[in-house]
DNA sequence: AAATCTCTCTACCAAGTGGTAGAGAGCCAT
DNA sequence: ATGGCTCTCTACCACTTGGTAGAGAGATTT
């Protein structure tokens, strides 16, 4: 019996050192700012070998959107996923994504790059993520209806939310420029005033 | 008796060409991805204009970036000069955002590529617009001490409201990939939506 | 042992990059 | 008229860019 495991290679360490440093790089400096040549060095390997495992630069870069799409998609599922309700599973969101900017800030960054007005590669991210949005929105609406959350359009309000979290969670220069310090205990204190912010924006009064 | 006008040059009508264009070449395509020749070709100039009335490529970004600030300050004063209160006050600086995200998006997209993580630039524009940062933060002190506000960290409640109305207001590819429209009806409701959520979040229920 | 496959390398290239040197044209004061 | 100033240009350069061609090493299959 084959197996049917038609893995596109077998090495594959090789590629994901590429992928890992590529997202990090992306993420960081931007696409158009990140050299094949910077990469490869970086790597210790010829850029050569790069464009052996993807046949163009702008492949790489959607083959990272593809690769980081996935790492979000799977911790959003781990929030997600547990059958919470109201600020509870809010409060679940948003300690994933305050996790992910501070272990894997290059992730938000690449986001952040790839959803510039303009380019090009926005509408591959989105495609991929586009289910998380709409769970979202879904979840939104169920609260709404169950009269734990505020009425209103869930698809603008899941924009306030998506906007204020990442914003909290990510905007480090921000930040700097509003002189918020960025230590550890500084960004639980940002968390919890992030979720008092949103509990008194989401709850209804009664 | 001596005109003190010390300008830098006369002709500052093609100076001025230059930094529109290279803010809304910036500001879309980001830095690294917009070259002198592009730029020139755009303008109908020859490149070495551009080398001259700017010295090189880095200083025409961080001339960009104070003439943005400029602009930045300006828009912000017109709006926060009038001495209201509370939730007008806050209207008045969305409306404000709105309008510019409508007729001048570069702008927003120039303060997004600049305040990158990472950014080499990110500290020229922070100490630019510091005083404003610095006056909405007094501000929603005043508000709270008022008792209009809700009691909280006012340079963490600033990076919220940053956070959110830059992003309901500018953030389009996140929009479409909400799936809202970006026609004028719905950015209007999105600036309604936005005002609401944010009055739910402000203003205490007393 | 030979052939094939997988993987990384060296060698090279055409196009584009930011930047230098300096010519020339118009203008203004002498 | 002329010498200097302001401004834009042509000519050129060293370097980097993404990408092609193909050699070679090691493992696996025949």
């Amino acid at each position: 019996m084959e197996v049917p495991e038609v893995t596109v290679t077998r090495n594959a360490t090789t590629r994901e050192r590429i992928l890992d440093a590529a997202l990090a790089a992306y993420g960081t400096d931007g696409f158009a700012a990140t050299s094949l040549d910077a990469l490869a060095e970086q790597l210790g390997i010829r850029k050569q070998t790069i464009l052996y495992w993807f046949p163009s630069k702008q492949a790489l870069f959607e083959a990272v959107i593809d690769s980081a799409a996935l790492d979000l998609i799977a911790a959003f599922d781990v929030a997600a996923s547990s059958g919470r309700q109201g600020m509870d599973q809010v409060e679940a969101i948003i300690r994933r994504v305050f996790r992910l900017a501070a272990r894997r800030p290059q992730l938000l960054g690449l986001v952040r790059e790839v959803s510039r007005p303009g380019s090009l590669s926005a509408e591959r991210l989105a495609d991929r993520v586009a289910p998380v949005f709409a769970r979202a929105a879904d979840f939104l609406q169920r609260e709404m209806d169950a009269g734990r959350f505020r009425r209103s359009d869930p698809s603008m309000l899941l924009l306030s939310l998506y906007s204020t979290v990442v914003g909290v969670a990510g905007e480090f220069e921000v930040q700097r420029a509003i002189g918020l310090e960025s230590t550890l205990r500084v960004a639980v204190a940002r968390r919890r005033e992030l979720m008092r912010f949103l509990a008194a924006a989401l709850v209804p009064v009664d």
